[in-house]
DNA sequence: CCCTGGTTTTAGGTTTGCCTAAAACTTCAA
DNA sequence: TTGAAGTTTTAGGCAAACCTAAAACCAGGG
């Protein structure tokens, strides 16, 4: 089974438990947009993976297994839109990105997505770049206050990102 | 045929092209980690969704709307690999996930990404909040310099990111 | 209790993207 | 010019994840 097919079953039927108390076949398939025949295939395989309990017509139930792969999902998803979110893209956008990205980042990359999101809710740093950020975004302009800017640095010396990446090699 | 398949033989073959003039089945193939066999196929139907030119034993030549992608496909990756630099992901693991990453990123939030590697690279705005993060994320300690610290702020007062968020509706 | 409507499963197909093995082609060196 | 080595294509298969249609199951109202 492809990974992001497995993690996107486990999320929704992680969902429909806690609304529901158990996943139904039925509900799975609406949910994903397949038909319930499907959803029972994957279902029986989901089983055999040690994700999930299942008992022909009564639906199904994460494992603790399944259910730590889904928390860790959800926060996954939760760290990527709220980034998402914090550079300006649209709530819903960012939740439609989200659920594709979730499955193609790893490790790595999520703890310092997790990191940039605590960073920027934090209240001694959250106001000034974020909203320079967002003046940036939408007139263009670098903006004016300079209380940002680096007291040592060579003013207006135009640098790109990469060189600002070479540099802290 | 899957829109990632899609794209992940466009950008190969683009590389191949500007590498040797035209994308032999064989390289191909073998940038793939597939058979040439497959590459084959895949090539009769990129050439049928007017992708590519595709001569039998002389290998394939994206049209203009095939390059048209290959470009498009190229900035969405340095945009997100630089992003993820920016944020401290090691360069090797940024490429990687880009590599994943950007076969999923719509187009708004692809502009919003952009719109952060500038912002990043300015010189006015670069070294502050960026090296703030950092310190943040080596120490996770938010920091004592209150250059940044909005001057009418309630001073400590810890914010959620998502509090952040809500205030901006 | 039973039977009818809705849900779920089973059985058998389809498509996509890959594979192997063998045939066809190309090239280059003798 | 020829044939051997390498490359490419063709032919025939396979697995994953979906589908349709029909059979099996379940639950509530008469």
């Amino acid at each position: 089974m492809r990974q992001k097919t497995v993690e996107e079953y486990i999320e929704i039927i992680y969902a429909l438990e806690i609304r529901d108390g158990r996943a139904a076949t039925g509900k799975i398939a609406s949910e994903m947009k397949i038909k319930p025949s499907s959803a029972t295939e994957m279902l029986k395989k989901l089983q055999k993976e040690g994700l999930l309990q299942y008992e022909t017509y009564a639906g199904a139930t994460l494992t603790d297994c399944g259910k730590r792969l889904a928390l860790e999902l959800r926060s996954k998803h939760k760290a990527i839109a709220d980034f998402l979110e914090i550079i300006g893209v649209d709530r819903r956008v960012a939740e439609r990105d989200a659920c594709q990205m979730e499955h193609h980042v790893g490790r790595e990359t999520m703890e310092k997505l997790e990191r940039f999101v605590q960073f920027a809710g934090l209240s001694s740093y959250e106001p000034l770049w974020v909203e320079n950020f967002r003046r940036y975004c939408e007139t263009g302009q670098p903006g004016e206050c300079n209380l940002c800017t680096r007291l040592d640095s060579k003013k207006h010396a135009s640098r790109t990102a990469s060189a600002l990446l070479r540099r802290r090699k």
